[in-house]
Parts: structure tokens; C-alpha cells; sequence
DNA sequence: TTTATCCGGACGGATTCTGCCCGGATTCGA
DNA sequence: TCGAATCCGGGCAGAATCCGTCCGGATAAA
């Protein structure tokens, strides 16, 4: 082992891999003095990788977080589990801050050893998949991690928005959650703009900036269902109510939350939903294969008839 | 800037993050005579992380992947995406190497800043999801890596295998694809123990060694499809042939692989499948909201007839 | 109390670091 | 071909750093 260089970077290997080792262990591998090996302690500190020191009987030494990110040590399996997962991130739509993934794979790809590199190539390279990626839509990290933060903390947030329209708006937000659906993220709070729960996604998010403002705990808020709900109120024409005979727990895997709101009844689910178009409406109830009965509308009744008939129609071909 | 490791480091970060400065502005950041700063240049290189510098006009200093890994010198923001990242592969089943993603996570998070790591743990502790995390059945990482390189090199590989049952059986196998089918990874080839195709679960996989021979390349062989079918070559009791007034692109994204096989025909598309129960089928194609025409069996006509009776008697209620 | 662990200043000899000097090599574009 | 811009590395001398050794002391846990 030749050079102090080396030998302070071989030591933040060991603590990063091994936290606890002790001073006399450290100093054997190092093949130094232990008080050389105190002196490399104190020497990541001022690199601002502050390690901690227990003393006494099982005492030892563990890194602690300080000020900043200090160059992480991993090995090759971690190397590439951290490129596959943040290609799979990239790929579910589950990343944030496309460019803080893209230049964090840049950086492990230009020194990835060359066995090592091609291999995770072939991985990515070669792997087919069943299911379709998510169209990119993904917010900052920052963002993310800004209206995280306030969540947890109940802070509210200045939310600078810009509309599918592409107009900005500027607004107070008290951000009671985050959700995770279909490929992109949403915050759902307290919009003090309009004083009244608001769900916004999180690619449209200009900026978000922390307030000093707490907001009271929402209680038994359920930010999962509130997205779902407000993704699915859109003004469609057609109220329907249908009853159907199944248990709410198997009607809860069939159907989508976005899709429907189910809650038990007498003899059944009671199933509301909105919808435009009521012949459509009429196909998913067929596709269903169960017992149902049209509470409203009307309209919806003569659909299903409508659709029994060209099904005959189609069997008799 | 006050010590050699220092600057060392801030080199390496320097490189990392902008391949190409030159020398000039590279001394000068870290404040040192151009000589010195060619002397830690010469010094990653000892430490295995060689620098490359090209000369004369537009020359400048770049990483080189080296025999190892170097020390990665990560930004904040970065570091998030990297953590949130594997965490998303592991929702989703992406992610590979159950020990190498944790400790790599753990290594990070060990020493993220104390208000990074606070907000990073708000994501991933606010976070709601409307689709469930994947269970666990994950492959090693080297496994993954070691089948893919072989996949892509055509080379024959050893297979240690675990059935369900437990059983152990050693098997040669030529590799001809990787798949990620929902949640889990599977490997598709010629098995050299049954010299036919077989598909395995990589998560059973308990050891792929490489071998020397060759194996020619399988021409169209279309890994996705095979798995597919293999996964749904469930000997069913029924073949459904039935023409969908539909495009086949279209086709293709309302059916999900696993379900049937699609192909273009003179008046729309042809679909094949088969089926355990035909009414199930006849919802399903209910479901579809399209004309079709049942090819066969003449069984599926009488479901399909059967059905649109009972749709009838539902909207009569 | 005993055992096992960490702590850091001081010393002196050995080694390394650094800026400066300098002649040379290599690219690229006009 | 030339000029501009870039990298190259040995040598020198003064300054800085490294390292083992010494040593008295502090701290945990059983």
C-alpha cells in the first residue's frame, strides 16, 4: 500500500462497506500504524466525511453524514444494480429529475471497467419486455423532494404551475400528499388559491418553494384516493348506478379505481360511475361475466340490449 | 485548497462531472501550478482510475474506465435519483441482486447529508402508489449479468437450476434471450439436457457458468414471444379461432400477449388462443366492444349466444 | 474492576509535494 | 505549412507532509 492517497480511499471503502471496525483491524489491512490509521480518520473529516469513533469495549469506527456526499465506494454488483435500477426507474416512469438519472448514469457508464460495462450492456441490450414503457413525464428531483419534505413536514409550499394550456399560474399550496399512478406523480392538498383540495402532477411543476406556514394535520386524508377520485371527475355526461353481484373485495380487483367507486350493499356492490359514452359503458359491464342490474340510467338498460343484440348477431356468422 | 487528497478528490469530481476541461482550468480551480495538476492526473492513474488527455487544440483531460472502479463522486441531486431509483426497480421487480441493491442503498444512505436524507426518506415515506409493488422474486445480480453476456455473445452457459419442487438439475443451455414478464426475469434458449426450448425463472437459477462453445444464431427467434407462449402453453382444453374487425396494431395493444396470439388477415385480424372454459372467452370477447366473427369452436358461437341472452335479461330488470 | 477500545500532541528522520523552468510533442483550422 | 492551443515529464530546491514511536489519558460494557 503505497500512497496516503490510496490508503484514505481504501479506508472510506472499509467504513462504507464495514462500519465498526475497529482501529486496530483498520490499521492491519492499511498496513499502517493505528496512530496513522487515527490520523486518516481525521483526515476524511476534513474532507467532510466526518467519522464517528465508539470507545471502550466494542467500540469502532462508522462513518456519519455530513455536509456533504462523499465519493460513494461500491463495488461492481452494486454498480450495476444501481445502473439497472435506475434504467428500470427510467423505464416505469418511477425516476425523477431526468437529468440528474441521466448524468448519474453518465458518470457510473464513463468508468464502468470494461467487462463489467459490457455486461450490464448485454443486460439492457438484450432484456425484452412484456409490458410497455411509460411515456416520459417526470418531475425535478428537487420538486419531488421539496413537496416530500413539506408534506411530512405539513409546510405549505409556493407551487409556480403551468397548465396543459401552458399558462403559469402562481399558488399556495398545502400539500397533504403524493401518489404515484400510472406512470407519472401528483401532489393533492389544500389549493389556498382556490380554497379547496387541488391535485396537480408534478411534471407540470414549475417550482416549489417551502413557506413558513404550517398547516393543521388533514386527518384521515387519503391522498391515493383523492388523485384517483379527482383523475376520474372529470364532467362526463352520464351518471350511472349499477348492482352488481359480486363481493366488494373481488370487485375491487376487477375494477379500477379510476374507473369506478364501489361500496357494498344490500345484495351486492353498488358500482358509480361517470361516462360519456353509454355503449362503452355497456361493453365493460358485458366484460365483466356477471350478474348485474341497471339502476340508472335508462339509456344505459337499452345499451346493454342494444349490445346482447349484436353479440347474437355476431354468433350467428 | 489545502491538502493533496483533497485535491486529488476534487480532481476526480472535476473529471467526473466534465470530461474534457484542460489543464489550464483545471490548475486553476484547484489552485495549483499546471505541473502539479499533470501530477494528479498521473496519480488517478495509480489509483486505478486512468486519465486520458488529448492534445493540441480542443485537447483536455477525460476518465477512462479503468481495471476497477472508481469512487463516484455523486451531486445531491444525483444521489436521490440513484436511491429513489433502486427503490423504484424494487417496487417493480426490475431490480436485480437483492444483497448488492440493499447494500448499495445502504451505503448511501449511511452518508447522505442529514436534510437530504430527510427528504429523500419523505418520497419514499409519503409516496402512495394505485398499483401494487411487485413480490419478491429477484436473480442474482451476477446471474442476470453472466446470462445476458452470454445471450449476446451466443455462448453456451452451465445452469444450475431450482424447480419449484426443489429439485436441483445441472443443464447446458444456449441462451437466446432475456424477458421481464411481470415481475420476474426469465432466460429462453435451447436446453441441451432436453434438446428442446425451454424457459427458466431466473430467480431459480442458482448458478449460470459460461462455457467455451458457441452457439449459431437462432435466426428470428423472438425471446418475448416464446416466454410468452411457453408461460401460456398451459395444455387448455379449447382453440379459439375467432376474426376481430380491428387493426392489429390496435389489436395488439387491447390484448395482452399472454392472452393470444394475433395476426393480420384478409378482413381484419385473426386471433388464437386457448381456453379452459369457453364462456370466459365469450365475455372477454364481449368485452372487446367490436364485431368478430367465431372461426371455432362452434361451442363459442353458443357461449357468445348464451351470453348476449343473459345480457338481455339484465336490462330488463 | 477489568478488558478493550479510541485519543492526540510531540519528536525526528525520511519522504513527498510544489512551483518553476524548459525543451518537446501533438492536434486542428486557416 | 504555420500558428495557436493544448499536453508532456525530468530536474531542482525549499517547503510541507508523512510516519512510527512514545505516552498519559478517556471511554464503554460486562
Amino acid at each position: 500500500m503505497s500512497h496516503p492517497v490510496t490508503r484514505v480511499l481504501a479506508l472510506l471503502e472499509l467504513l462504507q462497506a464495514r462500519p465498526g471496525l475497529t482501529g486496530v483491524e483498520l490499521a492491519r489491512r492499511l498496513e499502517v500504524d493505528e496512530r496513522t490509521l487515527r490520523r486518516y480518520a481525521a483526515r476524511l473529516g476534513e474532507l467532510g466525511v466526518p467519522v464517528e469513533a465508539g470507545r471502550g469495549r466494542y467500540g469502532g469506527y462508522r462513518l456519519l453524514p455530513g455536509y456533504k456526499l462523499p465519493p460513494l465506494m461500491f463495488t461492481e454488483d452494486e454498480a450495476a444494480a444501481v445502473v439497472l435500477g435506475l434504467v428500470a426507474g427510467h423505464r416505469t416512469g418511477l425516476a425523477v429529475g431526468e437529468s440528474a438519472t441521466e448524468s448519474a448514469l453518465a458518470k457510473i457508464r464513463r468508468v464502468l471497467p470494461q467487462g463489467l460495462r459490457e455486461r450490464v450492456e448485454a443486460v439492457t441490450d438484450t432484456v425484452g419486455h412484456t409490458s410497455r414503457a411509460v411515456p416520459a413525464a417526470r418531475p425535478a428531483a428537487d420538486t419531488l423532494l421539496t413537496l416530500a419534505a413539506a408534506a411530512r413536514a405539513r409546510r405549505r409550499v409556493r407551487l409556480r404551475y403551468r397548465s396543459w394550456r401552458g399558462e403559469e399560474t402562481e399558488r399556495e399550496l398545502d400539500p397533504y400528499g403524493l401518489v404515484f399512478h400510472a406512470g407519472r406523480w401528483y401532489v393533492t392538498g389544500l389549493d389556498r388559491l382556490r380554497e379547496a383540495i387541488r391535485t396537480f402532477r408534478l411534471d407540470r411543476v414549475v417550482s416549489a418553494a417551502p413557506l413558513e406556514e404550517r398547516f393543521p394535520d388533514p386527518g384521515a386524508f387519503d391522498p391515493v384516493a383523492r388523485v384517483v377520485e379527482s383523475l376520474s371527475s372529470v364532467p362526463y355526461r352520464h351518471e350511472i348506478r349499477v348492482l352488481l353481484e359480486i363481493s366488494l373485495a373481488e370487485a375491487r380487483r376487477r375494477l379500477p379505481p379510476t374507473v369506478a367507486t364501489l361500496s357494498q350493499a344490500e345484495d351486492g356492490v353498488l358500482m358509480v360511475a361517470r361516462a360519456e359514452r353509454l355503449d362503452g359503458m355497456a361493453t365493460m359491464l358485458a366484460g365483466l361475466g356477471l350478474p348485474f342490474t341497471v339502476l340508472a340510467p335508462d339509456a344505459l338498460r337499452e345499451e346493454v340490449t342494444a349490445l346482447a343484440g349484436r353479440l347474437r348477431s355476431y354468433a350467428a356468422r
